[in-house]
DNA sequence: CACTTATTTAGAATCATTATAAAGTATTCC
DNA sequence: GGAATACTTTATAATGATTCTAAATAAGTG
């Protein structure tokens, strides 16, 4: 019932599809990074049900506006998300294409002199490309 | 003449159309930022003489791949390109949509402390994301 | 339960990017 | 210079992720 409280405080209607893709996001102690397509593998595996594509969508952008997802900004043909929405960052392996979280300790703390009028800073991500 | 040793240095023919592009990308004293729709229409501007799609796809991955441009990653439906190769990094304006320059000199020196066995660091990006 | 509003859905539409394959151009070697 | 070869360009088609549409369904409310 967690799911549904969770849901409903953010004006979210618990539906049957998004508690299904709740338990496949949240239901884990480990974080992750997913591509929709990733995602609806996972869901077709795990519950025995079918969610649209169209459903995958519409609820993964709903999750990453109330903040429950984050968009890893990476430059590939598919939109990465991920589960650990705390601060933190990502080596990207660029042989095998695989994303690899860094902790905040295991990078310095990062200072951002520079200011913009008007603009507050939202985040700061760090993307480490590695190669062989 | 400078583009033509430039492309055959690399081994890169030096064609009517890469160095129509070369034009619009290096003639100019300022780096910028880019996607492949933006730079169509700058060569269509800049030169009377249309350039396929295709070789324009063609001739900037070719670019990149020889390192005079480099991909920002950041998420976006279209893939952004920056003539400034050197290590820098950048803002996202998130109202506006819009790419900043951040010089290293505004960036605090990043320590990546975790290490990856038999991997090497290529690159170091930060995206700082604004608000208003 | 009736009513309003949000959600799901299949399929179509969109749009950036990549593939194709034929025509054109640069390079090489004589 | 003039083949022969290899690389490029090009228009167009194909692909593939994402978004749109509009009808059907489900949730919330009184």
């Amino acid at each position: 019932m967690k799911y549904i409280d969770k849901l409903r405080n953010s004006g979210l209607r618990p539906t049957k599809q998004r508690l299904q893709i709740c338990k496949v996001l949240f239901d884990t102690k480990k974080t992750f990074h997913f591509t929709i397509n990733d995602l609806a593998k996972k869901i077709k595996k795990q519950i025995n049900d079918n969610i649209s594509l169209a459903t995958i969508y519409n609820t993964i952008h709903a999750f990453e506006k109330k903040g429950y997802l984050k968009q890893i900004p990476i430059n590939s043909n598919e939109t990465y998300f991920d589960t650990n929405i705390s601060d933190h960052h990502h080596f990207y392996d660029l042989k095998e294409e695989r994303l690899i979280d860094l902790e905040n300790s295991d990078v310095g703390p990062i200072n951002i002199k520079k200011k913009i009028n008007g603009k507050k800073i939202k985040s700061v991500e760090v993307l480490v490309k590695l190669e062989d």
